[in-house]
DNA sequence: TTGAAAGCGCTAACAA
DNA sequence: TTGTTAGCGCTTTCAA
């Protein structure tokens, strides 16, 4: 049995597509006897509108593509929850495009497969080829928000975290304690600028008159714990730090591992902190002190915040910033 | 400046729609002359495809619902990798919808918005509504596949692991070793089906003339960390077990955490084991020893065998059971 | 408040 | 090998 089309609900109703068209779009000037009897029939052949024709017609998808290299996975997935939802009640469809680690020319290919589809907006997140993408969106006039950096630009909404900020205050925080060998740990892929992070502690170390040697206090790990675990056993045999910051809750976990593997005691011979506030803090053996990130409200409001521009709503600003909150546990001393 | 069209080709390159058609399709019977000077008006205006469009036109839209509930999250997000790429390779769009938590008719919206969508077709994992979305998309008649359950109905495929046989080797195993004190716990939300992990238990305690107490044995946990780690911490203050089953490594950690805190040393007094082998195994000190399911694959079959379904692919079986490794480390004695 | 008709950008007979 | 033409199912003027 064939879907029902609006032909099939006006000729049954007796009245015109053009009425049956109003019904479905909720125009009020439908006559509400009228709109009754469409409606009893749009029931009755349990007529669906076909998106994909309205599509065509109004040039419009109500599809907003989510666009991400697999190796930023980890962080993503914990946003899909917000998107997804965001979506749903603001009836947009998420369609979700993974790059790089297969195929050939990613982001290109990706880019072209989002045109055709006629995706009304896309959603990017921060990572280490984001400027060639924004590159692209502008070049195709895509709307769209990239999450975890702020970007200025007339044509770009962004949701993003004052990342110096977090990184600054926890810094001085210790070197005012004149707790001054602290390192920082990142893998190269993160949602949040490494950069700026870094720069965060820089500012602290010269608000401080203090010597900041980005080549040993900046260490490149991987997003595999059982490799930076690795790493780790080996640099704590011979090292040992006031703070060790992380920029993600799991390679904080591989840091205290490796660090009470070689015996050193956290926090007391050494402090740990770490970022997100995932399962993999509460997990950590002492629990991980961590900062706390509205990732899921993150995913949300990319997507709130493209609809708006997509609608052409009043925004106050294009790029909102999210706050954060620091959750101390086990792993420093407070 | 709008974007072109298939008519603004063919006026530029001089020929008709279909052959423009043609070209963008791939068809051979098109000249090789023409076809390269379509080609290059097709770079020269930089044409992409309308492919709602062309949607409209084939009744397809290469687009592949993947329906499931936020508090499955946890497992589907590991799968989404698979989906995604897979999607990508065999170029169809992935469309996302979270059910549940949010909104009211969960299931009949979203399946309402799939409908309206035209997705060619829809993947479904286990929970404890999969009967309903069963139905659902049967009575739409809209192929779909299920991922963490077989199914065997002709019109919907599945992909799963033998859960029985899981349980069933491992408890079996012990009960041989004359450890009969087993338990196993798990969210009530669950990829891998608990009834069936749960039988495969029960086979395993039958073959020995042992009884099985399902009120006693069989614990229900939540899916956050800090809940399940305080049952478990009040559960040991009183009990001991030979074996600890847990459905997912993160209760699988809790479950260690939480015998460690009552002085119950993991894996001489009690040996624990868990499933899917997330980094939370890795984490977890001793390191927790678990069944490694290949979640990636998975998904990435799921879309395989839901886009042979489609294009009416020969295919020997739509139910496809897929290996896994039992993983052994440090929290069970080997 | 309703209807007629053109058009959205493409595909697929069918004819040439 | 190419072109003509009729849809696909909806929205949206414009007129009534």
């Amino acid at each position: 049995m064939k879907k029902a089309t609006i032909y099939d609900v006006a000729r049954e109703a007796g009245v015109s597509l053009a009425t049956v068209s109003r019904v479905i779009n909720g125009s009020s000037v439908v006559r509400e006897k009228t709109k009754e009897k469409v409606m009893k029939v749009i029931d009755e052949l349990n007529f669906k509108p076909n998106q994909i024709a309205r599509g065509l017609a109004t040039n419009k998808t109500t599809t907003i593509a989510v666009i991400f290299p697999q190796s930023l996975f980890a962080h993503v997935k914990d946003m899909i929850g917000g998107i997804g939802d965001a979506g749903r009640t603001l009836d947009y469809n998420i369609t979700i495009y993974t790059t790089d680690d297969i195929g050939n020319g990613p982001m290109d290919d990706v880019m072209e497969k989002v045109i055709r589809t006629r995706a009304d907006g896309v959603i990017l997140f921060n990572n280490d080829k984001i400027t060639q993408q924004i590159e692209l969106v502008k070049k195709h006039s895509i709307p769209a928000v990239v999450i975890g950096m702020q970007v200025s630009d007339d044509s770009l909404g962004s949701v993003y975290v004052d990342a110096q900020k977090i990184t600054y205050d926890i810094v001085n925080n210790y070197l005012e304690k004149g707790k001054n060998d602290i390192i920082f740990v990142s893998p190269q892929q993160n949602l949040i600028r490494t950069v700026d992070l870094i720069e965060g502690m820089k500012k602290a170390y010269q608000d401080h008159q203090l010597p900041f040697d980005e080549a040993t206090q900046v260490i490149d790990t991987s997003t595999h714990y059982e490799e930076s675990y690795t790493q780790f056993v080996e640099h704590f045999r011979n090292h040992k730090h006031d703070l060790v910051f992380a920029s993600y809750d799991k390679e904080g976990v591989a840091v205290v591992n490796a660090a009470i593997d070689n015996n050193i005691s956290v926090p007391d011979d050494m402090e740990v902190m770490a970022m997100m506030d995932t399962s993999y803090s509460l997990i950590c053996r002492p629990s991980l002190s961590t900062i706390h990130l509205p990732i899921y409200d993150m995913g949300a409001l990319a997507v709130r915040l493209l609809t708006k521009i997509l609608n052409q709503e009043e925004l106050e600003t294009k790029e909102v910033c999210v706050g954060y909150t620091n959750i101390y546990r086990k792993s420093t001393i407070q």
